[in-house]
DNA sequence: AATAAAGTTGTAATGATTACAAGTTATAAA
DNA sequence: TTTATAACTTGTAATCATTACAACTTTATT
């Protein structure tokens, strides 16, 4: 309950710091993304909401994510080839997707402890971790 | 010397074990790999070659590339948004794309030493790690 | 209430990649 | 050396995710 709450204040501090207002689009898109936690693509939220807003428009979901992108509360996730995918979690973690049956798994990484060649005087913003293999379910 | 040699006995049996012919566009665009370092777009590589091979198609590269990663002598990077991105060291390494110059480079790491937590029973099959910021020469 | 800034939406444009078909080249068998 | 078959190249057209744009609507501010 205190985490939703102090979760919820993040946001709003965050879109207020950004001069975003969050709109009925907005807030279902983020709703959306706070119950299915299948990292979906544009065009999974879009069938996940049309229903419940039947003027809902492709681009406000760009719109939206690249928005919601750039206030840090969703990250892109360039794990497929040709359709990007959004996450809510953006705390540090892994992506691994299963060739077989095309999910995408979370998985807990420390990526601090990474020794590292190459990156001396680099100054390092961002880490992504993409894995892709058969997952469990789908090796039986 | 030796090196070159294993290396191109490590093409040409990969090459046959695919049923992949070593023509002359493919040859040459496995040259400019191997002589540019940049991992290069299929632009740049079209680019790189249209003068040598007026004839050139950007449909042989596609079919090329595609080829070639089948056999496991090229790896596809999806470090951007928009393009592909192609290397032709297939060794384990991390990518690093400078958000300034936007050049790419490789770095060393060590991916067996990771801790991961979630993958219990999954099968790992591919390992990729992007990172982004800004290079030691744009951060002067 | 008036004004400006931000948001939504539909349509059109962009651009990387693939599909396809016709012609060309190389390999293997006879 | 011919023949047949499989692989390769190429240009054009199609696909499809994403962005650009313009008209309109909503929200915040004075």
């Amino acid at each position: 309950m205190e985490e939703i709450k102090t979760n919820f204040e993040d946001i709003t501090s965050r879109l207020k710091n950004n001069n975003i207002r969050l709109s009925h689009q907005r807030l279902k898109v983020l709703e959306f993304l706070h119950r299915n936690r299948i990292h979906p693509t544009v065009e999974q939220i879009y069938h996940g909401l049309i229903d419940e807003i039947p003027t809902l428009s492709k681009t406000t979901i760009y719109n939206t994510l690249n928005a919601l992108t750039e206030a840090g509360l969703v990250k892109i996730l360039n794990i497929e080839e040709n359709e990007a995918r959004y996450d809510i979690e953006t705390d540090e973690h892994g992506h691994f997707k299963c060739k077989v049956c095309g999910n995408i798994y979370d998985f807990k990484v420390n990526m601090d402890s990474l020794e590292i060649k190459g990156l001396d005087g680099f100054k390092i913003l961002t880490k992504d971790m993409y894995f892709s293999g058969i997952c469990a379910k789908c090796v039986e």
